[in-house]
DNA sequence: GCCACTGATTTAAGCGCTTAAATCCGGGAC
DNA sequence: GTCCCGGATTTAAGCGCTTAAATCAGTGGC
C-alpha cells in the first residue's frame, strides 16, 4: 500500500484529535483500558490502527521514569558460553516482562565501555556485565549513578556488585573426581600459570578429589597458555614417556587444551586416547576447535549463570535503594560425559 | 565512596545551578562545546564530575527526534552464522558511529515480534533482521511505520526492504566445483525437500557444476530432512552399495548432514573419507555438530552479509523517505577446505 | 561618548507522553 | 425540582533535554 503511507511518525495527539477525544483519553486507552468506556475505547483502537500509531518509547520512559529493559554487555558472543549466558538471562528478564537488550564487546575493552555508557544514558533497568579483566572503572561508574548491575563469570575484586560465579574449586573436583571413578589411578592436570584466576581454583579441585582418594597420584604439568597449541606440545611429551611413566587421565584446565592434546596424540597413534589416557576439559564450550575424539567435560552452565544473574538484578532493581545487600551466587558445574573418558573396553 | 553516594540522578538543570550557569550553557558544553568560553566549559566539566550527571537519552532523543543506535534481530544466536552476522554489522554501525543492539529470538517467532515492536517503540534509527519463516506481519508493521529496515539471509516474499542474501546457486555450484577439481567423477547430491529455498538454489548450482563439466555424472538423493540423521541414513545406504555404484564425492546441502554421512561411513569403517568418498557441507557453521573428519563447507560468510547489511540500513537511513530505492545485494560464499576431500594419498 | 558589532550566555518554547486533579454529566434519592 | 454521587473524560503540569531567538556585555571605530 504505498499510496497511503503516513508520512510522519503520529503522535497521540494526533490519535486524539482523529478519534474526537483528549489526549489523556488515548494514554488511558492504552495503559489503563478498564477507565474507559467500550465505545470510546473503540473509536481510539480504530484511529490508532488507522494511523498508525506507536508509542514514544523515550516520551514515555522521560514521563514516568522508567524503562521496560535491562542491558546485557557480553564479553564475546563467539564464545558459546556467553550464549548460554544470554539464553539464561533472557529467560529470567522474560519471566518478568522485561526486555533484553544485548551489547557484544567481542573482546575490546573500548567497546564494553561505550556499551555501558550507552545502557546507562538509556537509563536501562539495570545492566548484567560479563566483565573482561579489569573493569573496575566502567563498574564503578554505573554503580556510582545507582544503576542495578550484576557481574557474571568474573570476581572484579573491588566491584560493589551481585556476582555470579562459576564454582572453579568445584569443576576441578568434578573432573577429576570422574576420571578416579573410571578406574584411573595416575591422574595428570594440565595447567597454564596461575594467574589467571580460575586456573587455580580448578587446580585446587583437583588437588582436593586426589587427596580424598586413596592410592591415586596428581602430577601437574604446566604450559604457557590455555590453548590448543599448549595441548599439542603437552601430547607431545607424554607420547615420548614410558607407559608407566605418563598418566592414565588428564584433566585439562580448558577445552582447548584437552583437545589439543587428545589432537597430539591421536597423530602419532602410539597412545590411545581414551584406551591409554582419559581426556577431561573444564569448559565445554560448543566453539572449542573440535578434536579427534568427543571430549567430556565440564559443564559451566552459562544459562544457569544467566538466569542466576537476571533474578539477582530483578532483586535489586525492586529494592529500595540502600537497602540491598549485594549477594555472590555459586553455580555448580555439571559433567558431560563422552568418548574422551569411555573405560577401556576388556579386549582393548 | 558510599559515603557521597548521589541519592537520585542529578539533571542538567542541576547541573547549571551547582555550576551558576544556565541550563543551555550546560547543554552546549556536552555538544557544542566551541560555543563556550573556557573558564565556563571548565566550571560545567567539573560540576558534571562532581554530581556524576548522565545525560538521560530518552529526553534528548525526544527533543531531538533522533537516536544513536540501530537494533538487530537475530533468529538463533546458537548458530554461528548468525553470530557472524551480528560481527559484521557492528563493524559496519561502528564505522559511522551508531551502537548496535542486538535482540536473539531464539526461534521464537513471538520473540522476534516483542522485539521489533521494541525498536519500533524506541524509535531507532532502523533494524537488521534475520527473519524466521514468514515475518511478513512483522515486517509491513515496521516498515509502515516508516521504519527503516533491512532482510537478512532469507527472502520474504512481499516485503518491501532492502534485502542481503548468500548466493546458495553459487555456494552448491563451488562445492560441485570443488569435488570435480579434485578428481572426484560421480557426484552425489544429498538434498532435502525442496520447498526450503536454499536447497532448491544449491541444487541448481550443483547441477550446473555437473553439466559445465565433461564426463562427470550426478545423482540426487534424497532425505526427509537436513539434520545429522538424515546424513547416517543415507551413508549406511552408501556403504551396502558396491563400489562402484556410488560417488566417490558428495555435495550435502547442509553441514548437518555432511557429518552424518562422514560419521556413518566412518563406523561402517567399509567406506573410507575422504579416500573413497569426499564431502563437502554447505554452511560451514561452527555450531554444527563435529564429526570424526574435519568437514570441507562452503562458507556462508556471516560476517560479510552483517557488513553488507549495515551499509544498506545506513544508505536508507540516510535518504530521504521515498527516494529510497530497496537494494538486494547477494554475497558470494568461500570454500573452506579441509580433511573431508582431501585428495586420495597414492598409496591409499 | 555613542553605536554597531561580536561572542558568550540566557530565555523560552517545545519534543510526546503520563497522571493527579478538576470537570462534566446523567441518574437516583429525597 | 434539587442535590449528590460516581463513572467518564479532560485539563494541565511536568519529565529532562535541545535549540532558535533574544539578551547581555565588552570592543573598537567614529
Amino acid at each position: 500500500m504505498p499510496a497511503n503511507v503516513k508520512k510522519t511518525n503520529p503522535s497521540m495527539q494526533d490519535v486524539a484529535r482523529f478519534a474526537g477525544v483528549s489526549i489523556a483519553t488515548v494514554s488511558n486507552v492504552i495503559n489503563r483500558p478498564e477507565k474507559v468506556s467500550a465505545a470510546t475505547t473503540e473509536q481510539v483502537r480504530a484511529a490508532i490502527a488507522e494511523l498508525g500509531f506507536v508509542r514514544n518509547d523515550a516520551a514515555r520512559s522521560l514521563a514516568t521514569g522508567t524503562t521496560s529493559s535491562i542491558g546485557m554487555v557480553l564479553a564475546d558472543l563467539d564464545n558459546s558460553l556467553f550464549v548460554d549466558m544470554a539464553h539464561g538471562a533472557q529467560q529470567g528478564a522474560d519471566a518478568v516482562g522485561l526486555r533484553l537488550l544485548i551489547g557484544n564487546a567481542a573482546c575490546d575493552m573500548t567497546r564494553q565501555d561505550d556499551y555501558l555508557r550507552l545502557f546507562d544514558e538509556a537509563r536501562v533497568g539495570g545492566v548484567l556485565l560479563s566483565p573482561m579483566e579489569d573493569s573496575l572503572a566502567g563498574i564503578e561508574r554505573m554503580r556510582s549513578h545507582g544503576r542495578p548491575m550484576v557481574l557474571l563469570n568474573f570476581e572484579q575484586s573491588g566491584a560493589d556488585c551481585c556476582t555470579v560465579l562459576v564454582d572453579n574449586e568445584e569443576a576441578g573436583y568434578v573432573a577429576a573426581r570422574h576420571l578416579v571413578e573410571t578406574g584411573r589411578t595416575r591422574i595428570g592436570f594440565v595447567a597454564g600459570r596461575d594467574y589467571y584466576q580460575p586456573v587455580h581454583a580448578r587446580r585446587l579441585g583437583v588437588q582436593r578429589a586426589v587427596r580424598e582418594t586413596g592410592g591415586v597420584e596428581l602430577e601437574e604439568i604446566g604450559t604457557d597458555g590455555l590453548g590448543f597449541e599448549d595441548g599439542l606440545a603437552v601430547a607431545h611429551d607424554l607420547a615420548g614417556r614410558a607407559a608407566d611413566r605418563r598418566p592414565d587421565g588428564i584433566v585439562a584446565v580448558t577445552d582447548e587444551i584437552a583437545n589439543g592434546i587428545a589432537e597430539g596424540l591421536h597423530a602419532t597413534s602410539a597412545v590411545q586416547v581414551p584406551g591409554d589416557i582419559a581426556v577431561v576439559g573444564c569448559e565445554d564450550n560448543r566453539s572449542a576447535r573440535s578434536g579427534p575424539v568427543a571430549l567430556t567435560a565440564v559443564q559451566l552452565e552459562g544459562a544457569a549463570m544467566g538466569q542466576a544473574a537476571a533474578e539477582l538484578l530483578l532483586e535489586e532493581m525492586k529494592t529500595p535503594a540502600g537497602e540491598h545487600r549485594h549477594r555472590t551466587v555459586m553455580i555448580r558445574p555439571g559433567l558431560v560425559v563422552r568418548a574422551s573418558t569411555a573405560v577401556p573396553a576388556p579386549q582393548a
